[in-house]
DNA sequence: TACGTATGTTACACTCCGTAACGTTACAGG
DNA sequence: CCTGTAACGTTACGGAGTGTAACATACGTA
């Protein structure tokens, strides 16, 4: 149940693939080069951990591997965040909003940005 | 800049220390007894390690070290969701908040009951 | 059938983690 | 003053995770 850690070098390769779709080996390689000049076993290899982590899938297309995520970033981040709350904030919200504002990861403007967003969805949920 | 990783042990330790404040080696193996029946010779590398990634210091009494925390428990919450939205939502809180809403991490009631906390502290800070 | 291309297998050094035995220092009491 | 003991540090070790990649394999296509 627990989810399982992702690597800050995974990491990199799940941004892509969450930035540009369905994506080959050849293709992450191609597009984190600028970066992050690995050689092609190296993606493989990620690849296929991200993979066995439970964070892509892959179809076989031919004879190449189309790998895509498994969920959405927004639901992996998410996740990530509530981990942190039950841990370190008792599962408090609420503390946790509020211990981001005295400590300016939240500034004020985003918070009234924050206030408006809550409150057109909460419009639209009803 | 990027904050040491806590481990699941050393997370254990951490909420000791934060919630029962100020604490000797002692004190937290006897107070983690229950859960987690370790050695003093382990408390105390968990601790020496926790020093060495900056989120506890001690201060020597007579000849007993007292830990207490760098900072506080919302501190560090505050910094870890940061990182993660830096990371995987593109920086944006929004985002964050809404995927929470809709994969239930967060639900409408919460919503509603942050919203009034974000005015109120808009309205204080103003 | 032989070659290139896409993938898998295996590997290795390094760091972190849980765990702890053993060594060292220094006060407290005899 | 000497020593027991309480408190701390040093060192260690096996297992897991990471970054990195060489080498092996399989499979279409010419």
């Amino acid at each position: 149940m627990k989810p399982k850690n992702i690597s800050e070098l995974e990491q990199v390769v799940m941004d892509f693939v969450w930035a540009h779709g369905p994506a080959t080996a050849e293709a992450c390689r191609e597009g984190l080069a600028a970066r992050h000049p690995l050689k092609d076993s190296t993606i493989r290899t990620l690849l296929r951990r991200l993979e066995a982590k439970g964070y892509l899938r892959h179809e076989v297309d031919g004879r190449t591997y189309l790998y895509r995520p498994v969920e959405p970033q927004q639901t992996v981040a998410a996740r990530a965040v509530k981990q942190i709350i039950d841990k370190l904030c008792g599962g408090s919200v609420e503390q946790l909003l509020v211990g981001m504002v005295d400590h300016e990861v939240l500034d004020r403007k985003q918070l009234q940005h924050l206030a408006q967003k809550i409150a057109s969805k909460k419009a639209r949920t009803r």
